[in-house]
RNA sequence: UGAGGAUUGGUGUAAUGGUAACACACCUGAUUCUGGAUCAGGCAUUCUAGGUUCGAAUCCUAGAUCCUCAGCCA
């Protein structure tokens, strides 16, 4: 199954939940009472300063999803406002995974930098009205007139110029006559209000800085409380959706769009999407990339949808988990399971099955003729009929896991032991008649065993039980490849919140990536980078981009449940 | 201690004055050529205290706890 992404297999979207969230409610009402005309329209705003997380998967799902729902349209703008911070590269990485996801906005794709001049003009009219002032402040200044979350703050001695000088000195802020930081547009609100939002905030600053799009075509730019409403204005947005930290915003948001008088879209808050054992800030995220923590972005221990996509996650998978978390105004973590257990629901039904040993045992089986080699039919999905079956290789020498064997088996292992018969994967039923050591280490480097010829294919005629079966390859046919094998990439529930003195990169999971030199069987030789299967009772893996065509690489998506760690665990407690 | 929010099992959500439910997780068992999947079952919940009501997770009053805000970031 290459290119998971673009195949036919995806199943139809899950219908919608009997209950709705309070968003749609909302919406739901607004069209009742016919405020918008009827109309639903919304956006997913990213700043191009960094790549999209699961986080945002979220967002967008939640924009994306309303606007599909109700029949409305939905647009993908970039909310570049501050070329100190915004790249390119991030647009098209930004537009790559949201499309990956699923999302999809037409034609519809803009960006706040585009509205600049009507931003600007806009402005004006604030200034003229007497709504706005040019603030001489510097930047420490305004944060000592700002006062506190108890205390009022106190009037910039600029704040009553006239509306002509404003006026003046803000064209010649454009012009570019002032330096950097050495004045701001302010709105003239109110200095004492109880919501700091309100205490005169800046709407523009001087930046002299290259921006990705409009080059070096201005100098002062909008803050995001002034622009954000006039974009979603201009867009013709109904609802405009974003997370808790903005609800103290929305005050201010409402007072531009007021004072201009200009058409006037809702915002509504919901909380971002938290994760156990993950972090979800961009600036946190930047930081594991800047300082080498991860290999990039798309490292797969990353949270980023371009980690998760080269992990072995479906945009399906994704979706899955978006709508089942749903969505609320609480505070709230998502326990990591959820995410793994919607990757394996999807995979179970779509991916081909396979086998691969990760940590070889070799085992020779004595009764098997020498240079003989076998063609066995297997499955490659048994949950899916359609997905047919394929050969695998058989002879002499195989490998198997090496924690499928136990000298000494502890009650309730299943698995191959001396004297004990179990059954290869579609292949034979077969015993350990013999253990080979290193007389050195005492470690077991070779199992000897005899194969039931009468037992082909893996069925034995006399009706005869075995208790496991194991995944094996031939080892004169098997694939060498190199595995991946993840775990979480911090070691503590909530990482972001480290102990007293302690820095939430101690929270790191030094073992989160161990590689392993592997054997799959010869039928993935040609597997393509995003080509997703199981390895049959290990788990999921996807062929990684670093593949070449000498060497595979995969790595390893998510585990399967597996029940008998859990007892093994219990079992370890116990003694 | 200002303003704005939030509070239902371990976790995430539902119930919108009328039997507190669903999913994940966890635990049993059945079944199985993946100790997977599947199936059956179990565990466990309304922040506290008052009040209104025949009846409260829901309404009222008081309190508790948690989150956000003092960038010329978004």
């Amino acid at each position: 199954m290459s290119n998971a992404n673009k195949d036919n297999l995806s199943p139809g979207e899950p219908k919608p939940a009997p209950s709705v969230d309070f968003i749609r409610q909302a919406v739901v009402e607004d069209i009742k009472s016919g405020r918008f005309g009827g109309k639903v329209h919304t956006r997913f705003p990213p700043e191009p300063n960094g790549f999209l997380h699961i986080g945002h998967a979220k967002a967008i799902w939640i924009d994306y999803g309303i606007a599909r729902d109700f029949n409305g349209l939905f647009n993908m703008r970039f909310d570049d406002t501050n070329p100190a911070k915004e790249e390119q590269e991030y647009v098209d990485a930004i537009l790559n995974d949201a499309r990956w996801l699923g999302a999809e906005w037409g034609d519809r794709l803009f960006f706040a930098s585009d509205y600049f001049e009507k931003m600007y003009e806009w402005a004006e009219d604030l200034v003229k009205k007497g709504k706005a002032y040019v603030c001489d402040l510097r930047g420490d200044e305004v944060s000592a007139h700002r006062g506190t979350l108890t205390t009022p703050g106190k009037d910039s001695p600029w704040r009553n110029r006239s509306a002509e000088e404003n006026l003046d000195l803000f064209r010649r802020m454009r012009a570019g006559e002032f330096a950097d930081g050495s004045r701001t547009l302010r709105a003239k609100i109110d200095m004492a209000h109880p919501n700091l939002n309100l205490r005169d905030p800046v709407m523009y600053r001087i930046l002299h800085g290259e921006h990705h799009r409009q080059g070096n075509k201005w100098c002062i730019y909008p803050m995001y409380d002034w622009a954000h409403g006039l974009e979603d204005s201009i867009e013709g947005v109904t609802h405009s959706l974003c997370s808790l930290e903005y609800e103290n915003h929305r005050p201010l948001y409402d007072w531009f769009l007021d004072q201009l008088g200009i058409y006037h879209p809702r915002q509504i808050e919901f909380a971002r999407l938290n994760l156990t054992y993950t972090v979800m800030s961009k600036r946190l995220l930047m930081e594991l990339v800047k300082e080498g923590r991860v290999s990039g972005w798309d490292d797969p221990r990353m949270p980023t949808l371009a980690g998760l996509r080269r992990r072995g996650y479906t945009p399906e998978a994704i979706r899955e988990f978006c709508r089942r978390i749903g969505i609320d105004k609480t505070d709230s973590t998502v326990d990591v399971q959820l995410l793994e257990h919607c990757l394996r629901e999807d995979l179970n039904k779509r991916a081909p099955r396979a086998m691969g040993v990760l940590d070889p045992l070799r085992v020779v089986i004595e009764n098997f003729p020498e240079g003989h080699t076998e063609e066995l039919d297997a499955v490659n999905n048994p949950e899916d009929p359609s997905a047919g079956t394929r050969k695998v290789p058989f002879s002499r020498v195989l490998y198997i896991e090496k924690e499928d064997f136990k000298e000494e088996p502890p009650p309730k292992f299943f698995r191959l032991a001396p004297g004990r018969e179990v059954r290869l994967r579609y292949a034979y039923y077969v015993k350990c008649v013999g253990v080979v050591k290193d007389p050195a280490t005492r470690q077991v480097t070779e199992l000897r065993c005899t194969y039931d010829p009468n037992t082909r294919g893996g069925d034995s005629p006399d009706g005869r039980k075995v208790k496991a079966t194991l995944h094996w390859v031939s080892a004169e046919h098997a694939v060498k490849a190199e595995a991946r094998l993840y775990e979480h990439l911090f070691t503590t529930p909530d990482p972001a919140n480290a102990p007293e003195g302690k820095d939430w990169k101690s929270n790191i999971n030094p073992a989160s990536l161990e590689v392993r030199e592997a054997f799959v069987e010869p039928s993935l030789k040609n597997a393509a980078p995003g080509h997703l299967c199981q390895f049959e009772r290990l788990g999921y893996f996807c062929v990684d981009p670093d593949s070449t065509k000498e060497r595979l690489v995969f790595n390893r998506a998510v585990t399967l449940k597996d029940s008998w760690a859990k007892i093994e665990q219990k079992g370890a407690k116990a003694t």
